[in-house]
DNA sequence: CGCGGCATTGACATTGATCAAAAGCTGTGG
DNA sequence: CCACAGCTTTTGATCAATGTCAATGCCGCG
């Protein structure tokens, strides 16, 4: 079973637990290689770990941005609510993404909330920012990150503008089926963590047209519910060709 | 009137006819103040000037990415196209922007063509990121347009999941009634240079949909069309409300 | 056991897509 | 200047997909 909340890693476990957070800056950012901790001792002092429990605010859209996110155990959802309360979560978060780096005049321009318990270290923003001026690598690293999510958020764009119910459900399964494969190892069971409002909420549908879809793929053969929250992916072709899921 | 095609301001019209492209990467991304021409000689030969018509294919998804482009003319559509021919336009990008920059392993993520026709100077991106590793301020404006990007994306995001078609209409418009008074100052009217069916497809919506919407938008006050594609504003905030379109 | 939260299912209403036709616009050639 | 072809937009008549409302079922927990 694939899980966010449970049975982690061992590298990231051991991540989880430091003190400090200066591995895991590094690490989030795909910084191994080019940069040690020895020649960054700034980053020692610069993130605090803190912890949140299930549907927390990690922060809310229009504060004063002061720190980022580098989540290192479950699941954040990045979200949006208009004024009539209409909510929808344009972006997934899990361990060794960054989350709360978005902003609009100095404000948080979406709301972080956690799906599951969550660990994250927080960074100052400000300092953060004077260090990648210091050091090309982080500043590159963080384009990257960008880049990746900005693909992410394109994909999110197409599956929401072009796909129909059932499809981005099955977009939904199989992103999720590689989000988890990519972290911790392939696996034919996910554990969604989430329940049908949350993706409803991810998807732009509602929880019963969410629940009627997963009805669906199960009737066609290509997962199905043992128990719970677990999904099987009993055809995981068959999925990513059925919600238009990129190589 | 307001029309990317038409009347550029000064500015942009010299950066547009200079022969080099030294200035228009800096100006892109904001460098303006932080690093001068004098201290970037590489630029100098870094970009070449290139022109499209409009349905001109400036990059396709899949091919190798080797250039990036700042458009210094006209307006660029970025999108995914589904196996089955469904497309989404997942960005709109015009002068001082820069689209191509997304890839994945090493490809381009996404297509890029012109709506209208359009001018940008083409950058290598191998020695673009050469560049970036060694003036910080260079990737840092880097990094500051990928979060304006992406900040953008997730507001579509919101848009897509949870407005109703009149709304988005009206999130769309107030949006292109922004982007032009962001580059070219306020006006009440803003020639779209999109046809419905761009329109459309930007929103995830049918030709036929986006035209009774627009119908809609009239009937109640919000717009009027004096002739052929110039909306004429006639309530701003109206708008704005209806598209949840931020501040 | 019974309660609270979530998921499922059914009946119905609404939205937007689809199909089809008519109306405008634009450019071309007589 | 008009007539016509080729295009886009608008409008109308349906239809299918999804949202809404309501009832029921399921499951874990005190």
């Amino acid at each position: 079973m694939t899980s966010l909340s449970a049975r982690l890693p061992e590298q990231l476990r051991r991540e989880s637990q430091s003190a400090s957070c200066t591995g895991c800056i590094g690490r989030s950012l795909n910084l191994c290689g080019s940069l040690t901790d020895a020649q960054l001792p700034e980053l020692v002092a610069l993130g605090g770990r803190r912890q949140w429990r299930r549907r927390d605010i990690l922060f809310r859209a229009g504060d004063p941005i002061t720190n980022f996110f580098k989540i290192t155990r479950g699941l954040v959802a990045v979200s949006r609510t208009l004024d009539d309360g209409r909510r929808q979560i344009v972006a997934l978060r899990i361990a060794g993404d960054c989350v709360g780096f978005l902003h609009t005049d100095g404000r948080y321009t979406f709301e972080g909330h956690a799906i599951t318990d969550v660990e994250a270290c927080a960074f100052s923003r400000r300092r953060f920012d004077e260090l990648a001026q210091r050091y090309p690598a982080l500043a590159a690293a963080t384009a990257d990150a960008l880049v990746r999510a900005q693909r992410e958020a394109g994909e999110l764009v197409a599956a929401m503008g072009r796909l129909r119910s059932t499809e981005r459900v099955a977009y939904f399964l199989a992103k999720m089926h590689a989000l988890y494969a990519s972290r911790f190892g392939d696996s034919a069971t996910v554990d969604l963590d989430m329940n049908r409002g949350e993706i409803g909420d991810y998807l732009g549908l509602t929880i019963e047209t969410v629940s009627r879809s997963i009805a669906k793929l199960k009737k066609r053969g290509l997962i199905s519910l043992p128990h719970g929250n677990e999904v099987v992916i009993e055809n995981i072709d068959g999925l990513r060709e059925l919600g238009n899921f990129g190589p």
